[in-house]
DNA sequence: GGTTGAAATGATATGATATATCATTATTTA
DNA sequence: TAAATAATGATATATCATATCATTTCAACC
């Protein structure tokens, strides 16, 4: 399913958990693999069935919530505010600094693509803000529609 | 609270759903009334309770939920996928059909400000979307940050 | 190596948001 | 008025999320 190395973002999901003193357990590991594995964002209690699946080991639904807190606050997962969901990051193995993310959310498949906010889209949303005397908050923007392989099917 | 005179808009939004041959009903324009009178967004649980204070008559949340999708088929109201929560579209009295709209939440004093999008974002959204085969589905921005009133306190 | 304090995880309860389904009432249309 | 349709009520339950206290794990220190 994945375009990517599953093994090879978890080792640069250590490294860089290593860097800013962010303890990824072993546990947090596997809630992160879990994602990187899934085919679409999951809910937490989706999330803790695959575990359960994945591992053979049971795992409380609040503990996946306590840990999700922890790989979002090192911007290796988002939560999708649309949809309750949780999807792992899909810049983890780039080499640049994490920008604003934009979720290209398809409501036929559920597929998201997560992909940088466009510079002339940045340039436009501070432009609108300033205009609002509003003071940006980090902003994740959420886009639904259809996505290519979608539209193709008739 | 409210800049506008909640009558006018409502009377605007019943004019609205004349001409679509939609039908405002009694609640339903309460519903519509509570949220005009809010001075930030309200989960449905709320405005069953608003209405209940307001009214002096008890409503099922289930029909709160009904009511409020009738609203927003009609754009009399919209909802914050951010927080779950329900605001009455900021351009019912306005004469030009309703964009898509841009919301401003201040994480501080939860009030939300709707503007419609600027036309410069519109086309760097476009564009950004093309680029990925994605094809958009009225899209809904939410940017959340600080507003004017509550960034000059202290 | 044992002690201790902090961080992580587990266990349990409960709150908050949302939908499914069938019954009843109101409104429109013929 | 009768029949069809739309709106609302009632009830149950699914789904998402947090609060709180107990236990375990782990690193730091002596
Ligand atoms: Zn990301
Ligand atoms: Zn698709
Ligand atoms: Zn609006
Ligand atoms: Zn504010």
């Amino acid at each position: 399913m994945a375009t990517f190395d599953v093994d090879n973002v978890l080792q640069q999901a250590e490294r860089s958990c290593v860097e800013h003193g962010a303890r990824l357990t072993s546990k947090r590991k596997h809630i992160l693999e879990v994602l990187l594995k899934a085919e679409a964002p999951r809910s937490a209690y989706e999330i803790a069935e695959l575990y359960r699946q994945q591992t053979d080991e049971n795992i409380p639904v609040m503990s996946v919530y306590r840990m999700l807190d922890f790989l979002m606050q090192n911007s290796l997962v988002h939560k999708l505010a649309s949809n309750n969901k949780f999807i792992a990051c899909a810049h983890i193995a780039c080499s640049h600094s994490h920008q604003t993310p934009q979720f290209l959310i398809c409501d036929k498949c559920q597929q998201v693509r997560e992909i940088g906010v466009d510079k002339q889209l940045i340039h436009a949303l501070e432009e609108s803000i300033e205009n609002n005397h509003f003071q940006l908050n980090s902003p994740q923007l959420e886009l639904h529609g259809v996505c290519e392989s979608c539209q193709k099917q008739h």
